[in-house]
DNA sequence: ATCTTTCCCGACCAATCCTCTAGGATTTAA
DNA sequence: TTAAATCCTAGAGGATTGGTCGGGAAAGAT
């Protein structure tokens, strides 16, 4: 697996206040109960959604949680990096500031590294789908809010 | 972490095996002591390539590992999934035949879900990236075999 | 024959990460 | 003051990772 519950959850969460945007804080437990979420659980993620600057919380009764911009300036990589870490597919891609081919794996005689090429076109290929998608994308995608009364009445 | 060392050792064995093609078997300690990796754990990977029809040994003295095919008909998604098994962003991609964008997760009125959306999107990407590349590019990239003399030499 | 080389196989282990819970402290609205 | 909510820390329990170890089995070399 890629990746963990950690950026599928914290999607969804995102989503979710993408969905209710504009109509004042949505408090976790509405969207553990939407989503059939861990609540606890969720508390983390929201957390480091909110280290990164992508939600902002009002704390107290009747608080929770809100965009801190509007859904189309915020692109999914963004969102995935808070939630995962940077979009590594190897260890030695990390705190690396250079940009050319090399690893620290082998002495090459010119720093070449066949796996790194590779592992370099691969995070370009993912940070490049992640960065072309914006959360008002999902939003739009996933459709209008609807309640369960709404529901029932499309079921009917 | 995308991807683990399995991929990352499995490849780099996968392209010392590509640089000496067609000269012979080649053990798994020559190849352990040239990229300086733990021999024990390279059974395990190369056990796995070879179930994958990527590798053929032969037993006994002067044995080793030689490419199951040319090293240009074998491209790097083989390899890859051979490793780290299927590449599949989340959990609920695997074993589901259907191609639809839908979501176990959740029962949506349409069985649309957005974060199988952006999924499906990551897997093409890395697909298409890793399907597109063929073990002959990185033997290629890492260019001709050097032995220590020769890379002394290259030095002085 | 038997010795050496090499592949083969399964058990085991420490460390880390993932998923989630527990319990409490803090802030705010009613 | 009470209830609703965020916030914070400390884990438990399981799975995975990244190996090690020991012993076989097969095949060539002597």
């Amino acid at each position: 697996m890629l990746f963990s519950t950690k950026a599928e959850y914290g999607i969804r969460l995102m989503v979710e206040l993408g969905r209710k945007d504009g109509r004042g804080p949505v408090s976790l437990s509405a969207i553990a109960e939407a989503d059939q979420l861990p609540l606890s659980y969720l508390e983390h993620l929201v957390a480091m959604l909110r280290d990164a600057g992508l939600v902002e919380s009002t704390r107290g009764a009747h608080g929770g949680y809100t965009l801190a911009r509007s859904a189309d300036s915020i692109d999914m990589l963004e969102v995935v990096e808070a939630l995962e870490g940077p979009i590594a597919p190897m260890e030695c891609f990390l705190d690396q500031p250079e940009r050319r081919v090399q690893c620290s794996h082998r002495a090459d005689p010119d720093g070449t590294c066949a796996t790194k090429l590779l592992w370099t076109r691969v995070q370009g290929s993912i940070n490049r789908e992640l960065a072309g998608m914006s959360l008002a994308e999902l939003v739009a995608f996933t459709g209008p809010e609807r309640n369960l009364a709404e529901l029932d009445e499309a079921h009917a």
